[in-house]
RNA sequence: GGCUCGGUAGCUCAGUUGGUAGAGCAGAGGAUUGAAAAUCCUUGUGUCGGUGGUUCGAUUCCGCCCCGAGCCA
């Protein structure tokens, strides 16, 4: 009996394609366990907004990554890699396939092709930066960051406060310029053998009218006393990262009155679509991935036969 | 029935002292290295309600008609 290749399954697409569905069935009949890669749903307390698999569903068909970290607390795409990993180790040393299921591609961009290693973030920094772009707007902080680093400067628009601030704390920390950061750190591609799948639909009106229908049930499932309840902890603002999570940052709003229930209801399924539009995106120039029109486990059993059989034999 | 105000991009509206029009939002495309469900970039031809008239030329002025809101009967 041979030692099994180390491989995993991705199965990405955008939002409400039908990605958990696809992948709870596949686990039923591949030795596969699953592993979340979805920035949202590492939030605790935030089930319905973000459609996170119901508590029965987990219970069936256990996902790691999934209710890991607190909203007042960032998560990121390096946290993400480190704990991917492990996940992925734990599921190869007993002798099982990981299949990692989400929409985030950022995250699985950084597992697949790896990070630089680079400082991680510093909050009092970036309250320091934010500060003085508070004081004097993020096209002044894009002039500073061009005499660090003219070539970084070069990268970002002017605009890009989230992408400039980055660029400036590392350089602040590191000392070095971010290309240097990058020279010094190669990002590491993972070892090991991918199959990957993208849910496209075709049909983006199709898609759509999905989300539009997916957020009403969500209202009518509670969503909004889901938000109320964060809303309640008083050590939660619409400046983290969970609270800015679609249909969460519109449902902040509508608490406090900013806009009304109608406005909240359709900003949120606004930028529902626009997420899946980046998804898109990515999705479209992804390497080396089988495009799936929908979410039909039969097609991946299919593309998967020859990794069942290696997994049956062994 | 009479009067008034509206009818311009998918939506909300601006505008043209007569030379066929432009914002925001939505939509589309793209970027993406510790916030990524984030952040940012690019992208606007539409019988200017219909129809006659005046005019070299009408979405703009005039008549009539249709639709909506309001007021008066």
């Amino acid at each position: 009996m041979r030692r099994m290749e180390k491989q995993a399954i991705f199965i990405m697409g955008p939002t409400a394609a039908g990605k958990t569905a696809l992948a709870m069935q596949l686990s039923q009949q591949l030795p596969v366990d699953l592993i979340s890669v979805d920035s949202a749903l590492v939030y605790k307390g935030m089930d319905i907004g973000t459609g996170k698999p119901s508590a029965a569903e987990l219970a069936q068909y256990p996902h790691q990554l999934i209710d890991i970290c607190d909203p007042s607390q960032a998560y990121s795409a390096a946290q993400f890699c480190t704990d991917a990993t492990h996940a992925m180790q734990q599921s190869w040393a007993q002798q099982r396939i990981p299949l990692l299921v989400g929409g985030t591609m950022l995250y699985f961009k950084a597992l697949q092709f790896g990070l630089s290693a680079l400082p991680t973030a510093d909050e009092e920094l970036r309250a320091q930066l934010a500060a003085e772009a508070q004081a004097q707007g993020w096209p002044a902080m894009h002039a500073k960051l061009h005499a660090l680093d003219p070539q970084a400067a070069q990268k970002f628009h002017p605009h890009d406060a989230q992408r400039i601030q980055r660029a400036l704390e590392i350089i602040i920390i590191s000392g070095k310029t971010l290309s240097e950061n990058f020279q010094q750190s190669v990002a590491q591609t993972l070892d090991c053998k991918i199959h990957s799948f993208a849910i496209i639909p075709a049909d983006r009106a199709a898609l759509h009218a999905t989300i539009e229908k997916r957020f009403d049930q969500m209202l009518a499932a509670g969503f909004i006393a889901e938000v109320e309840k964060l809303f309640a902890r008083t050590d939660l603002n619409p400046e983290l990262p969970a609270i800015r999570a679609v249909g969460y940052r519109q449902a902040w709003q509508y608490l406090t009155q900013q806009i009304d229930y109608a406005t909240m209801r359709e900003q949120a399924i606004a930028a529902t679509r626009q997420l899946a539009k980046r998804q898109y995106t990515w999705l479209r120039s992804w390497p080396d991935v089988q495009v799936l029109p929908n979410a039909d486990h039969k097609i991946v059993l299919k593309a998967l036969a020859p990794l069942l059989q290696c997994a049956r034999a062994s």
